[in-house]
DNA sequence: CATGAATGAGAGTTCATTCAT
DNA sequence: GATGAATGAACTCTCATTCAT
């Protein structure tokens, strides 16, 4: 009841690349093993040699989504051989840049990781993992604050707000459109910057 | 051995904020009709008497979701009596008041609109009401920069970005947080009107 | 997306006892639903209008069968009106009739009990009813040798004897066989009380 | 990466008793391939290299255990060297140390031959191989009545009974209960033997 | 209008079986 | 011989949807 045999060896990685294009064309709950499966020549029940279920393999996906940028931002952050700013810079580049490289499994991490939260058991991770991502951003802001070189803000609310803006570039973005994605993190960091820098008395002044 | 029905009409209003309710927490194709029905003491059976099927109920959420705040948004914009400045702090407490008294609702325009992406038929329309709303937070800083309030920018990243600052607050707010959401709305607006303040050499003198 | 309605009310018990024949044919795990469903002329779907999964209609045919037998038996055992003797055989008939007039449920509760064991939430309440059965066998035992009317045996396995025997006609039984269930009752106590009368010097007599 | 394969040679007979004791807990149904395969410590893919198919496994299995059985009880019955008697305990002995020493096999006998009667082919030589053992007792039971040893009886569910009562104890029978094999084996050659050779007049008078 | 039963189309998952290595 | 990847059929269970009552 069985037949054929099949192509190269799948590798573990072309699968969750697969499968996080599915799942941002559909959402986790929409997305079907069959149409993951497909999209690297298999069959569903082939899926499973390789992932014991759907939900393994959405973590999967965003372990390694997040894994990736936390490795560049924090490499970034840690390396301290330059000021707050440019720090900021470097990481909204690589913010973005992942965004587009890695388009499919960046959206998984920013909008299919919820459906992971009513799993306890790999919640905690996940959202440890999130968390950790965004206090290097935390960092930042707080380093350039200390050094006089920004002026003080909110940070809780500052890091939402650019974590925010850069990720929404993954709503938005389009190859064909007419910025690259240098040119967009420069943009975004432009803004967050001058926000930074601006004396205060400018922008609290109302009408 | 039946009772009576126990509640009175059922508002659609009501079962809109019901499924919005579910589409936020389980996903649209994580939802049910079962389950959004209970929500309003109905049966899945019964939801049908109010609302043709899974999708129109998702439409309604959204066109209602958009509606409510693109006639605010436009309210604030088109009352010429103010500054492009305050004009934008007032849209920003709009925008995120909205996010905070209608949670579900907001959160599924802003999550759940892609499930209409490959519908055809719905898809226009959503796409049309979606980018009329970011029309009118475009019309804010065009006129900010005509009238020398604002400096230039790239108009088509930086509302992207404000957008992406504002929608990121349905992600992370908790009502017993360390800020209002009017709080929230002035840090946010405080950020973007200094970057449109701040004089350019500032900013762009890297490092 | 779906379609039609169908015959009258389908009753609890009918599709317990078409599940009992499912499983009694094929066995819990080689029975389908969808089997099961047809025998009482509805789809696999349906049947979880009625029961929640395949195990729960496992339990319900197993408590009924256990329940039916285990009243019956525990009726005429309390009735203590009668010698052991007769007592043994009232529900010898008991065993059997319900063999026969409810095989399908009978086997199931002999043959497909094994099924729940490595559940541990049913196990219990199966093993707790099924040892009440054995237990009221055991009490006319007991009673008859107290009473002198039978010579001491061992109690455990002449019971368990007993029941292997009894339990057994549903292996064997043929409605077109050459004795109706009455007269394999006679044959099977007059077995059982011929061994508990006889004088043990003839039996413990090797060659 | 691989290392060499561990084990020696596999014995048909090691596969045989695994399959068995898989069955014995799960059913045929419920057993899988690799769960037999992993407990001689190959894949299910090895195990296709020594029985061409489950089903093929399962015959093994009924097989060995019933010629296992036969041939002893066979050898026992055509010793003609003894009283019906003490062939009958002889046998008794030997069909109860067989389910004891082979407990997995004997179950599967007992329990999974089920499996096998929707299959013709396979059906008829099973169905042939376990009448041919009942035919030994029920020539046990013959010879003593015909010898005046035994009162006249229904041989047909005499046999049946008997039959039931030893097989009934491969469903208890625990190594680390109250008593031996052997013990079991003598009580219930007691309690058939008493039965054989009591005076109808005791047994028959009910009350 | 409300309901519950019914439906049928999947969805995820399992598994016996095959076969290239 | 052994293995693991692959297959496809089947299975349990879910769910949007329909409709008689």
């Amino acid at each position: 009841m069985a037949r054929k045999p099949a192509a190269q060896t799948v590798h573990p990685a072309a699968i969750i690349e697969a499968a996080a294009t599915v799942f941002r064309r559909k959402g986790y709950h929409g997305a079907t093993m069959a149409e993951i499966a497909a999209a690297v020549n298999l069959t569903a029940g082939s899926l499973y040699h390789h992932f014991p279920s759907k939900q393994d393999l959405l973590v999967a996906v965003l372990a390694t989504g997040l894994e990736r940028i936390t490795r560049e931002v924090r490499a970034a952050v840690e390396a301290e051989d330059t000021s707050a700013a440019e720090t900021l810079r470097r990481i909204a580049a690589i913010h973005i840049r992942s965004q587009i490289d890695n388009a499919n499994i960046a959206a998984a991490v920013i909008f299919e990781g919820r459906a992971l939260l009513d799993v306890p058991d790999v919640r905690e991770q996940f959202v440890a993992q999130r968390d950790a991502l965004e206090a290097l951003y935390r960092q930042v802001i707080e380093r350039g604050i200390a050094a006089g070189e920004f002026r003080p803000v909110d940070v809780g609310v500052f890091v939402k707000a650019l974590f925010g803006a850069l990720n929404w570039v993954s709503v938005w973005y389009r190859p064909d459109g007419r910025l690259s994605g240098e040119e967009i993190a420069r943009e975004i960091a432009d803004t967050f910057l001058a926000a930074l820098r601006c004396p205060l008395e400018q922008t609290s002044l109302g009408e």
